[in-house]
DNA sequence: ATCCCGAGGG
DNA sequence: CCCTCTGGAT
């Protein structure tokens, strides 16, 4: 993607969406940081799925580490990886009673010291939680860094610090919110939508399909 | 590099 | 059937 483009190709993805949200559901911090720990590998309508269940009967550390972890996988078996979310976040509670006092801690080393956690859910945590400018790098940006054009790379890092290299900073705050949600329902990963796409001309995808009829 | 791992869509 | 979904630990 042309450098001249980075900068219309985020205007219209604001216009598009002014106030971009997450579409997982919580109340706190913690709320947050276990369905982002929740969330690897799987929809966010699944995980709000389990947590709608779980969290009106256990919403604290505490109250989580208390269930155990059978019995936390049993609010959790219907997400993917199940059994290594439910002993990271048992033990990632556990930590956060005995050492930040049952609080979601806000530094990047603090966070990505719990079980489960590592740099992409720090980054969504850092973001959601305490309003911090970060770009946390999903499987749905990594696809759109590297297909675009905006910013290629390797490995999630790598498209991070490009992403921070190459995007105008008034539109980091919100940079992921809007393009996880372009990547949910536009530039989805096999037959990306191009026909419906308010950023397809400053892109450098060229489609192999067609519109569909109708 | 490999493992974990259920649900939904095509 | 195969692919994908807000990855992280070993």
């Amino acid at each position: 993607m042309k450098k001249e483009n980075i900068e219309p190709f985020f205007a219209t993805l604001q216009a598009v969406n002014p106030t971009p949200e997450t579409e997982l559901e919580y109340t706190t911090p913690f709320e947050l940081l276990a369905a982002v720990l929740l969330s690897a590998q799987a929809t966010d309508v699944g995980v709000n799925k389990a947590t709608r269940k779980l969290y009106p009967v256990a919403n604290t550390p505490q109250a989580i580490y208390d269930l155990g972890v059978e019995g936390l996988e049993g609010y959790i078996k219907t997400i993917g990886l199940y059994r290594s979310k439910a002993k990271h976040l048992i033990e990632t509670c556990r930590m956060l009673v005995e050492l930040h006092g049952g609080e979601v801690p806000r530094t990047r080393a603090e966070l990505e010291a719990l079980p489960g956690v590592g740099r992409k859910t720090a980054n969504v945590v850092l973001n959601v939680a305490f309003g911090e400018p970060t770009i946390a790098v999903d499987t749905h940006i990594f696809r759109i860094g590297n297909r675009t054009g905006l910013a290629p790379g390797k490995t999630p890092l790598a498209v991070e610090l490009k992403l921070e290299k190459r995007v105008p900073p008034a539109y980091w705050l919100h940079a992921h919110h809007w393009l996880i949600l372009h990547g949910r329902y536009i530039c989805v990963a096999r037959k990306p939508k191009c026909w419906e796409c308010a950023v397809a001309r400053y892109c450098d995808y060229k489609p192999k399909t067609p519109a569909p009829k109708g």
